[in-house]
DNA sequence: TTGTATGCGTTATCAG
DNA sequence: CTGATAACGCATACAA
């Protein structure tokens, strides 16, 4: 489906400058609004410029002058809640800079950023993204230009990182449920694909309090609403006992709630739930959905000073972005 | 804030060149992977591009022969639940035509528009956008690059459009309460800023039920979830005989829900909703909203379509996006 | 006020 | 296989 249509040759300076008959040079100080001409002259060349349709290349402007820079953003899938936040931050931070945003998506599909991320280096001067990937493949498709990785830790010393304090979130998550007389802990992870931390940190908080998470423990889902819910029912049939389940997301928290509504279980008496991300959309559904919250507005904006740190040459900086645990309803 | 670091000067293919003791063209050569070339110096040149970090200067290739053509798109608020399933359908679209996607937001400033238009006009070959500001501002703002508006029909000959056949939606959600037995409907509007169509296609569908819509039927919401809420605070206190609400939109109908909960309000028994969008959301909430629902997805598809024709110089298209009323609980 | 000449970094053409 | 040389479209000294 990839059509090209042949350019009938652009309309430059040149062009305009013939048809109002004066210099390239003339067009050139009447379009960017120099000040030393003519008014007369500059009209006429406008008019000329207008009637042409004439349009300046940005390339051959931005070969004189160094133009915006232009920062290349890679997520796997804008209509995924979680993201369009962070996008947000992202878009706004670069206009405080003056920047411009080139998006693009893997379509969840993560074998697809190496591709992604050579084709945005070829317009971009920087690119951050929510990539999962490994850093040498990251390295090897990035090929040089400045990346930061938003979402997890990296290795690779020339990358920018904005991690996630996962650890601090989960411990506050299990603390709470624990206090609240919870001793029989559920979790819905996920399979792969996604932050491979957040179970052992799970693991670990509920260690803290002497609590071991068998394998029964801990169901897998696919990262759907549906594979939330699969995921609880079956939870809830070889652990009947347990009382509180933490959710790898809050979509995944969704699923529970779809799940529980069919099993009859209610939320958050017959079973808590913490979910984590904090999605705005957890406050519209009942119960409220009590969640591990992360500000990805501030995670994108993060990213950004990032990158410009990675721009100006300075070494590449390991962010923590903290995370807050919101108490709602559901636990 | 705009914090610009003095480039050190890029490193160019010359330098390399120098440094790989051979002819800056010997390192195009190289760089780009053409054949005719000694493995040896290509491993040579390629090792010496490595030291001095060269990337290619995307503004000298893209003079030189044109690169992959870069769309424009202008959203008013990337959180806003409409628009990440239209960004998620205007950058797949994109992407099949091998085009790049700039993204920016107006921040929900429709007066920033010609602002971020003109930006983006420099980057961009082409623009499309959910756009309310009046043609002729628009056409100033774009200086004859290709305009594509969704979500509205417009005026000017030049732009493309996307329009929603709104008439046909809000015909068939007030039809379909009408047969439900309801007769006082009432309806949440905006007040501006949003799509002035949708309120007249009320008041016309209810008179061919010869239903007359009085004003206290109407209650103006700021466009939020609590504006919505206090608007039907506002309709049910005024007019408490209404079994039935239309909302601008599912955002507001949001609100509607919340102001039922605390009113004590039960839907769809007291009072029946139907919403404007078709957010994903509304599966959600309980119970799941009814909606005059819009492929939000293929609006973009089509947007970038649209945007295509312009590009290769076809005459400007009027695209009207079908709609379809979606019956879940609420009504 | 206007025109001429130069260079920005690449790629392409055409010699060597 | 490699190296000059000429565009590409524009902006900016500098000259007229």
């Amino acid at each position: 489906m990839s059509e090209q249509q042949r350019p009938p040759r652009r309309v430059t300076l040149k062009d305009v400058a013939k048809r109002a008959g004066v210099s390239h040079q003339t067009v050139s100080r009447a379009i960017n609004d120099k000040g030393e001409i003519d008014p007369e002259t500059r009209r006429r060349v406008l008019e000329a410029a207008r009637q042409l349709n004439y349009r300046p290349s940005r390339f051959a402007r931005g070969l004189v002058s160094p133009g915006a820079t232009t920062l290349g953003l890679v997520v796997s899938d804008v209509e995924n809640p979680f993201f369009p936040e962070l996008i947000a931050g992202v878009i706004e931070a670069a206009e405080e800079r003056g920047w411009q945003v080139l998006i693009s998506s893997t379509q969840n599909h993560s074998g697809r950023e190496p591709d992604v991320i050579r084709t945005l280096a070829a317009q971009a001067d920087v690119v951050i993204g929510y990539l999962s990937a490994p850093d040498d493949t990251l390295a090897a498709a990035a090929g040089g230009l400045p990346l930061v990785v938003m979402g997890r830790a990296v290795g690779e010393p020339a990358f920018g990182a904005v991690e996630v304090d996962t650890d601090a979130g989960v411990r506050a998550a299990v603390a709470y449920l624990v206090a609240r007389g919870h001793r029989a802990i559920g979790m819905i992870d996920c399979g792969d694909d996604g932050q491979p931390d957040r179970r052992p940190a799970f693991v670990a908080a509920m260690a803290a309090h002497d609590l071991t998470v068998t394998d029964d423990l801990i169901a897998e889902a696919e990262l759907t609403v549906e594979g939330g819910a699969a995921a609880f029912t079956h939870l809830r049939t070889t652990r009947p006992d347990v009382t509180a389940v933490f959710t790898f997301n809050d979509m995944l928290a969704l699923g529970v709630y779809r799940a529980a509504r069919r099993l009859d279980v209610r939320i958050p008496d017959d079973c808590a739930v913490i979910g984590f991300d904090g999605l705005p959309l957890g406050e519209l559904i009942d119960p409220p959905l009590s969640s591990v919250a992360l500000d990805k507005r501030r995670m994108g904006a993060i990213a950004v000073a990032e990158a410009a740190r990675l721009l100006a040459g300075e070494p590449a900086g390991r962010a923590v972005l903290p995370v807050e645990l919101v108490i709602r309803g559901s636990a």
